[in-house]
DNA sequence: TCATTGATGCGTACATTGTTCACATGTTCC
DNA sequence: GGAACATGTGAACAATGTACGCATCAATGA
């Protein structure tokens, strides 16, 4: 018999196993994210998505909390590669240190729930290792990118706010998009994001 | 008989009606949001809290997101006062406009469950008009100390866009201290917070 | 004074959720 | 072919949000 591929998500009727559970349950958790929103997703559904029990669930993942653990740390690597897409294999000027940012909140926009959910108190960074170790190239590329910008007349104090306070302004915008506490159109998202990310003010310290 | 007075959140185990229901159900449930964080807060436990029957709540709130979205407006009440607090009565100087900004996030870091709550997506600010009306002070606030701060040489567009840089650069460290993002000491916080919102960058444009 | 009425609380019930456990069904390897 | 193991199922449990009809109380007005 053919093994399963993994892009079918809903096993064939017939089959007892699965095929590819753990990776079919979390990119059904992806998608009904968005779907549902952050708050209302539940681990019956997604097992529901892929056509098997909800107890199969917990034979990939220990309880609820850690496949939403395992989403945001998909999430986490997504955002990192956007992120570090406009300095890869690039001189670090204003504009592509801002085009991070850009990239930053764009990614945010465009999965309002995933983001959410990467930095929601439903999942404890502290606890799993693993998401930890998903977070942490996000801190390190915007403090790699300041260092690259600003060279070495840069204390490492001084790097280190800089890109706190790139890191405060980018999630703060994308928090407050996604949250629609600005009140302006779809249409002016890209020029607002333009506005308030700005390389003038890349270093400002 | 004596009218009940508001501040005994629990009824006299004898009486029938509690007196003062709708307002203690709100101080409970602001009160368990801290302590079992916002995903875990159980409108039974809230009504156990006040010593009342689940059902008794829908007397006074038309579903649990009525009740969290009457919390999110008691948190932007509050919020508000403390934000507004340094430039009332008050020349709005480069300091002042700082201190607004250290004010919001430290109400932040004091109630974060309640902060995250304001913010989140269980509550929908474009369909309850008590909750947009909560909110908008808010921004007026930052747009009118803005405005005091750079006085007529200051286009609307230019204040706007400055009030919203400082909006976003104070939530998103006020989101970042309290996901525990940021690996700082308890101590460290108010230091980091002193260095991020800086007067300095007041008016950024 | 006392029945009426409207507001407010209760008990019960239901569907849904996360989770567990014993059991069923495949797969793999000797 | 059978033993050992991984992986799925079904039934069950407690807890949750919510709806319904009924109980209790306060105020009113004849």
């Amino acid at each position: 018999m053919l093994k399963q591929s993994p892009v079918f998500e809903r096993k064939a009727p017939s089959s007892y196993h699965h095929g590819n559970l753990q990776e079919a349950l979390l990119n059904a958790g992806l998608e009904l994210l968005e779907r549902r929103g952050c708050a209302e997703l539940a681990l019956r559904e997604v097992a529901r998505e892929v056509g098997v029990s909800p107890a199969a669930v917990y034979r990939h993942y220990t309880s609820k909390e850690a496949l939403l653990t395992a989403m945001a740390i998909e999430g986490f690597k997504r955002l990192t590669a956007v992120q570090i897409e406009p300095v890869s294999n690039a001189v670090v000027t204003p504009v592509r240190f801002a085009d991070m940012g850009r990239a930053y909140v764009r990614f945010a926009v465009r999965n309002p729930a995933l983001f959410r959910l990467m930095f929601s108190d439903q999942i404890d960074s502290s606890r799993d290792a693993a998401l930890m170790f998903a977070i942490e190239p996000l801190t390190a590329n915007i403090e790699d990118a300041v260092a690259r910008l600003a060279g070495p007349r840069f204390s490492s104090a001084m790097r280190r706010k800089a890109a706190l306070r790139a890191w405060s302004l980018v999630h703060g915008l994308s928090m407050l998009l996604i949250d629609g506490q600005l009140r302006i159109a779809h249409s002016e998202v890209d020029r607002m994001i333009e506005a308030v990310v700005d390389p003038n003010h890349a270093l400002a310290i």
